[in-house]
DNA sequence: CGGAATCCTAGCTGATACTG
DNA sequence: CAGTATCAGCTAGGATTCCG
């Protein structure tokens, strides 16, 4: 079978950094973000997981699954699967996935409430950006 | 000049997704969470900062600057660009920016504080998988 | 339904060399 | 020192297909 699924650590796994680098990657990577925010909710089967999150942005099947088994991995989520027919597997937070869930739903809500002056700054950004490009060159 | 970085925003960028999504991934990048991290201890120049990450995990100038700019652009980090020669620029985080690194900071103590229960998690993942795999296959 | 294996592409990422 | 530009490698991520 060799699943060999590292997310973020093909390049990352080899290093000499710290550990806890790694479990941040994990924990803070595009799906991985999004799946404990969703789980931090309640449980969720796979592909009612998926259309969750696809609310926000579409995951392939690829990326979740590897997501999620790395989060399994790491002790953060729980994976039931029930042998039934047709295969039925429930997902839902560990106790330590729940304190990792609960640090990015932080992270979350701060960029969701600071987002109006990101995008402020932004623009202030690009504008004088712009200004001091047409000034100087050309 | 046209600098056009966008920092896992090429693809982002164009997307339909939330914004604060975007602000997410530039704060918690590779590089973003260390330089706020960083910034959060006091500000820093450009080499003095990757030097202090560096003794984390070598980062190029091409992604300490590309960070710094997008973080610049957010109106996360501050840059102070002194007139002298040779030249010497100051990064420091406004106030926007010392609430990210505060939660940035916050998910890398967790992931520090756990590290070991996560470790412990992997080594049995990993084992559990090893005999299911020895068992069924080959 | 829940995944695993394969193939493919975009773009992140880094090393190097150059500018001010 | 503080970047920028260019080139090249590698990987994340997606689409597709097949299996239990």
């Amino acid at each position: 079978m060799a699943v060999s699924v590292e997310m973020t650590g093909g390049r990352a796994v080899g290093e000499a950094m710290c550990p806890h680098r790694l479990i941040m990657e994990h924990v803070t990577s595009r799906w991985g973000v999004l799946v404990l925010i969703e789980l931090l909710d309640r449980p969720y089967r796979f592909s009612e997981l998926r259309r969750a999150i696809g609310q926000v942005r579409q995951v392939s099947e690829k990326m979740l699954a590897q997501t999620l088994q790395t989060l399994e991995r790491d002790g953060l989520v729980h994976r039931d699967a029930k042998p039934v027919i047709p295969p039925r597997v429930d997902y839902s937070l560990t106790d330590l996935g729940r304190e990792a869930a609960e640090q990015v739903r932080g992270l979350a809500l701060w960029a969701t409430d600071r987002m109006g002056r990101v995008l402020e700054a932004r623009e202030e950004y690009d504008a004088a950006k712009a200004r001091a490009g047409t000034a100087g060159a050309l």
